[in-house]
DNA sequence: CTCTCCCT
């Protein structure tokens, strides 16, 4: 059969003879990855190597080119992935999954005898592919500029790739697939409607409207449960249900995508059914319209699923697959309009993944991320982070170089994390290893690691049987080469791996942890490890707060002494209690964010005690006298005037304390923090020529007209002075302070202390109102002077003597 | 409303 492909075959070969490069972009179904190596073979000297990302398709492929020659796989055509290889002196096409290449180029960066590499699916845009086409130009550039490099892309914006290849040339194949028309809601559906029940509806209206079989796209397994529970018995008689997820086991799959003997099925899938599984005979797609992604935080180290709304160019994939066979119908669970919204492409995996290996990668080729030719760049903070745990365990130097543990590692086919557990644990943490880099065998048996190893180990057990089968070859592989060591329990080798998600029981009933890197993890009360006052979390639900666990292990106090002795220490703590309103001193033994023990410091040094109480200042606030608020009172008004004054306000006094350490006299409890008299230490801002402007300006005392101090009043709005009316005789200038010369609010009283004028101008209340209060006041202190015009008078205190 | 999908 004549595939649409063979249309730019010559195109591509033109450009890899005289480019050395090319990206072609063909869609699905158009032939690109059984016919493209072999049409490069007569063109290219040495072994073709073309990468794919799955194994199943790598396998596919092999045996279809073998096929196309008439050779079994093995000869001319052959392939390569982990733990299985099909190759001999002969092959000159090996296809190989994506992890595999960075393997060979670690180990021989010339790529001798190979003359060629395609990067196939390369719009999936994995990790790995991203690495080993950076890698492959680097090669190129600097060793090899014979290498041929081609990238095969579905949907992907082409320039971008091309730009990075040097202006690589783009072949452009149009595609075969057949006619899917595409129908969308004509209203979005409320928000209070259930997905489950919108897309039950849809799957309904859509085996009424068209026919053949239905493939219909959900996020997850429960929502495909869910959506199970609302169509059977509403469904047409002939038509079979058949729920296909990534958790089931292959025989399961394989009896999901079987083709019907009579009538019609209707196939409910997540994403496994966009590119990994192929159902023969649909021609109708049923697309909810989202996607459950992986987030991985790197400041915990761990992942979650989020579910998002599906990018147009998975929306597209989808579409498609009603298209392989014969012409189909593509119903979208949104509107027109909504489309427009949609992202056009998932995230990337460079810019969502664990970077632990991809850093480690890095560090054994010598290269910075910016030296190299990658489409997107990692973040820096999650390249940081995963810097920080390659040098705790032991892998980089502090300095970012590879250490030899390093080197070890890198070469070990598993996380950085696992491959120090192997290195260091040796053969017996091999079945350990094996089953934390696969799907959980046991989900919803508690969280004992214990249990799962058990299944390994022993052939009983409902586990899933093809998941444990693969566990133990797994194991198997992975022992080779590893020394036997002195035994560890579970706990003591998780420890090794997740130095960071060691959990301590929390105070209280329920069962939640404090992980030694500092976040917190629960269990289900119920669960069997929950009285456990110490354990190893392999893995949680990533919730951001506090993540439940799903997999753990016990672990014993002696064992994290044993195995990280230098990171354990005590810690002098000397701090500020909310909840005591007091200053402790402490001295804890931690392992990180763990306490492990906890004892008084019954010596602690006084800087540090009045340090902490300075907390609790911050906490309780300033405890302001009033002879402190007047001196600040003081200190204010002399700001403002262009001399250079402190700020005296609570703001500006709490932001920098350390001008009270001095003054704090061993307080260490709310109340002793409370009785102190902060008036020296604040005069302690001032220097002694401040202090002496500030005694001649805005002096503390007023002197009256007979040389009597009286103090002034500064806690109100204006400095206030109280006095005797007869004292004031003769002032022709009302009392004033400061630089700004803010008059004084002066009380003037009767002999007997009576308020009788309270003014801001004494001159002016002589001349005015000064007349009314002599008149009413003469009668009633006979024996005091009242004269007629006061400010020429002597100011007195003293009262006539009786009878004159 | 328990866990998308891959890979050394």
């Amino acid at each position: 059969m004549r595939l649409p492909i063979e249309a730019v075959l010559d195109d591509v070969v033109a450009a890899v003879k005289t480019h050395g490069r090319c990206v072609l972009m063909a869609p699905p179904g158009a032939g690109k990855t059984t016919r493209v190596p072999l049409a490069l073979l007569p063109a290219v000297q040495g072994r073709i190597l073309m990468l794919e990302p799955r194994r199943l398709a790598a396998r596919a492929a092999a045996e279809r080119m073998a096929a196309t020659l008439g050779e079994p796989v093995g000869q001319t055509v052959g392939y390569r992935m982990r733990g299985a290889a099909k190759v001999s002196k002969d092959t000159r096409i090996e296809v190989v999954t994506e992890g595999i290449l960075t393997r060979i180029i670690q180990s021989d960066p010339e790529l001798a005898g190979i003359g060629c590499v395609i990067f196939d699916e390369f719009h999936e845009r994995s990790l790995n592919a991203d690495l080993g086409l950076a890698l492959v130009w680097e090669v190129r550039g600097a060793l090899r500029d014979d290498l041929a490099v081609v990238v095969m892309s579905a949907t992907l914006d082409a320039g971008p790739v091309s730009a990075l290849l040097d202006a690589a040339p783009v072949v452009i194949s149009e595609g075969r697939a057949f006619d899917v028309e595409t129908r969308w809601l004509d209203t979005p559906t409320p928000k209070t409607t259930r997905l489950e029940q919108a897309v039950a509806d849809l799957v309904l209206c859509a085996l009424d409207e068209a026919g053949g079989s239905a493939l219909v796209f959900l996020p997850g397994e429960g929502e495909i449960r869910r959506t199970q529970a609302l169509l059977s018995g509403r469904l047409p008689a002939d038509c079979v249900l058949r729920p296909l997820f990534g958790a089931m086991d292959f025989a399961a799959q394989r009896a999901a995508i079987a083709p019907c003997e009579t009538g019609r099925k209707v196939v409910l899938a997540t994403a496994i059914a966009e590119t990994s599984l192929t159902i023969e005979d649909v021609r109708i797609v049923v697309d909810a319209g989202r996607a459950r992604r992986a987030r991985f935080d790197a400041g915990s180290g761990m992942s979650r699923l989020v579910t998002e709304r599906v990018s147009k160019a998975e929306a597209e994939q989808r579409r498609g697959r009603a298209g392989r066979v014969a012409a189909g119908t593509c119903f979208r669970l949104w509107t027109k309009g909504e489309e427009g919204a949609l992202a056009g492409f998932p995230p990337v995996e460079i810019e969502t993944a664990d970077l632990t290996g991809f850093a480690l990668d890095l560090a054994q080729w010598g290269a910075r991320e910016d030296e190299l030719a990658l489409l997107t760049p990692p973040h820096a903070g999650a390249l940081a982070e995963a810097r920080s745990l390659l040098v705790s365990l032991g892998a980089l130097t502090p300095e970012g170089r590879i250490s030899d543990h390093g080197r070890a590692l890198a070469a070990l086919p598993t996380h950085p994390r696992l491959g120090h557990m192997l290195s260091v644990a040796g053969a017996q943490a091999a079945p350990l290893a094996a089953l934390l880099g696969e799907r959980d065998i046991l989900r919803g048996a508690g969280s004992d690691l214990d249990l799962r190893l058990r299944a390994v180990h022993t052939q009983d057990r409902a586990a899933d049987r093809a998941g444990l089968e693969r566990i133990r070859q797994e194991a198997k592989r992975l022992r080779k080469g590893l020394a036997q060591t002195a035994p560890l329990s579970t706990g003591a080798m998780l420890a090794l791996a997740y130095p960071d998600r060691i959990g301590l029981r929390r105070k209280g009933d329920d069962p939640r942890y404090i992980l030694s890197g500092g976040k917190g993890a629960a269990l289900d009360a119920q669960d069997a490890l929950a009285g456990q006052r110490l354990i190893v979390v392999a893995d949680t639900d990533g919730h951001p707060r506090e993540a439940r666990v799903r997999m753990a292990a016990p672990i014993t106090e002696a064992e994290i002494r044993t195995l990280f002795e230098s990171q354990i220490a005590w810690q002098p703590v000397c701090e500020w209690s909310k909840r005591e309103g007091r200053v402790v001193a402490r001295k804890r033994e931690t392992f990180g964010a763990l306490v492990l023990d906890d004892r008084t410091w019954p010596d602690a040094p006084k800087t540090e005690i009045a340090r902490a109480a300075l907390d609790g200042i911050r906490q309780i606030g300033l405890p302001w006298s009033e002879s402190a608020r007047r001196f600040a009172a003081r200190v204010t008004l002399m700001r403002g005037t262009g001399i250079a004054f402190p700020d005296m306000s609570d703001t500006a006094l709490m932001a920098d304390l350390d001008w009270l350490l001095p003054y704090l006299k061993g307080a260490k409890s709310e109340a002793a923090l409370r009785a102190l008299d902060i008036t020296q230490a604040l005069h302690s801002l001032l220097d002694w020529s401040q202090t002496q402007t500030l005694e001649r300006d805005v002096p503390a005392q007023f002197t009256t007209p007979m040389g009597r101090q009286v103090p002034i009043d500064y806690s109100g709005d204006a400095p206030e002075i109280t006095v005797r009316l007869q004292e004031m005789f003769g002032t022709t200038r009302h009392p004033s302070v400061g630089p700004n010369r803010v008059p004084l609010k002066v009380t003037l009283t009767s002999p007997a202390q009576k308020p009788l004028q309270v003014t801001m101008d004494i001159p002016t209340f002589w001349k005015t109102s000064y007349t009314d209060v002599r008149k009413d006041m003469r009668g009633r202190y006979p024996r005091h002077p009242w004269p007629e015009d006061p400010s020429v008078a002597d100011p007195t205190l003293r009262a006539k003597p009786r009878g004159t």
